[in-house]
DNA sequence: TTTATTTGACCCGT
DNA sequence: ACGGGTCAAATAAA
């Protein structure tokens, strides 16, 4: 390594249409306000859980109280993933084109053959079928284990974008990538710094930490209790520090370093995960956030 | 020695 | 031609 890295950026998927027509884009605008602030919504329980529920006694009100915190972000969760399907079956109509880029609509050619007339090519262009984006103060904590596979800096971006596959693409050909590029400036000064991570492809691994529940909500029911100790007392042991145990989770060693600024948000760090619910963020892991933040 | 990151080059879509 | 996604050799870290 030659240099920190610096996972960067600007918003990279803008909201695809101006609200001010009556055509049914609008709708999609509605979508992403409404999971925007879902999100929102799911930040402040989880900050607000992660206050609480060191405050408490350990006792069956404590328990009980974290059931119920649990239980909020769950249908948040629930209410989110279905929005999502709804997000993706009105790109699903946009007439087989999707947004990748902030200043134009990327189209799907049906270019099947087209490999085979050059076979020399060296790699295929990636084509974007499905494709979620999240602002988060915590870029790399989302329980997946990635590995980074290159930065650019981007047009009239500030920060490079750095670019994340599945660390089990090779082993399992999960096809799973992201992209992390930091915002050019906070919502607030009270806020940390944001990171816009932009999730390509499902993960079809199965090795550890990549689990392939997909988005399906039902696999976000498992009760705070039940799913704590069992699996992060494996995790948790590696390190007191927020980001030193999400590079331990990532498998991106580096990625923690450089965000200096962030660290100085632990709270932050250790709540807003909440972002990742809609993408198979399973509640032990937002326990593990949990202790931390204690 | 193995594994992960960096970074310039390459490639493709627009 | 340009912008951005990916590759892969070089390099660094464990």
């Amino acid at each position: 390594m030659k240099q920190r890295h610096h996972p960067n950026n600007s918003r990279v998927y803008p909201p695809r249409q101006s609200p001010a027509s009556d055509d049914p884009s609008h709708v999609v605008c509605d979508h992403r306000l409404v999971m925007k602030e879902i999100t929102k919504e799911q930040s402040l329980v989880t900050q607000l859980r992660a206050i609480v529920l060191p405050a408490l006694q350990a006792d069956e009100r404590s328990e009980l109280v974290a059931q119920m915190f649990h239980n909020i972000l769950d249908c948040s969760s629930k209410a989110m993933a279905k929005l999502q399907l709804l997000h993706q079956s009105d790109d699903a109509r946009d007439d087989g084109t999707h947004v990748d880029d902030k200043k134009r609509l990327r189209r799907i050619p049906d270019d099947s053959n087209k490999e085979d007339v050059k076979p020399h090519h060296k790699h295929k262009r990636r084509r974007f079928a499905d494709s979620v984006s999240l602002e988060t103060p915590v870029p790399h904590y989302d329980g997946r284990q990635w590995r980074k596979y290159g930065q650019k800096n981007i047009n009239k971006e500030k920060h490079p974008r750095s670019y994340y596959r599945c660390t089990y693409r090779h082993e399992q050909d999960c096809k799973a990538t992201k992209t992390v590029q930091q915002k050019d400036e906070s919502i607030g000064s009270d806020y940390p710094v944001m990171y816009t991570v932009v999730y390509h492809g499902q993960h079809t691994c199965k090795g550890n930490n990549c689990s392939d529940s997909g988005t399906d909500d039902s696999e976000t029911k498992t009760t705070l209790q039940s799913s704590s100790d069992s699996q992060q007392s494996s995790i948790s042991g590696y390190c007191s520090d927020p980001f030193d145990h999400q590079r331990s989770l990532d498998g991106n060693k580096l990625v923690g370093k450089s965000e200096d600024v962030i660290a100085e948000n632990n709270i932050y760090q250790a709540c807003d995960m909440s972002a990742f619910a809609s993408l198979e963020f399973d509640s032990w892991e937002l326990d593990v956030l949990l202790r931390f933040g204690a």
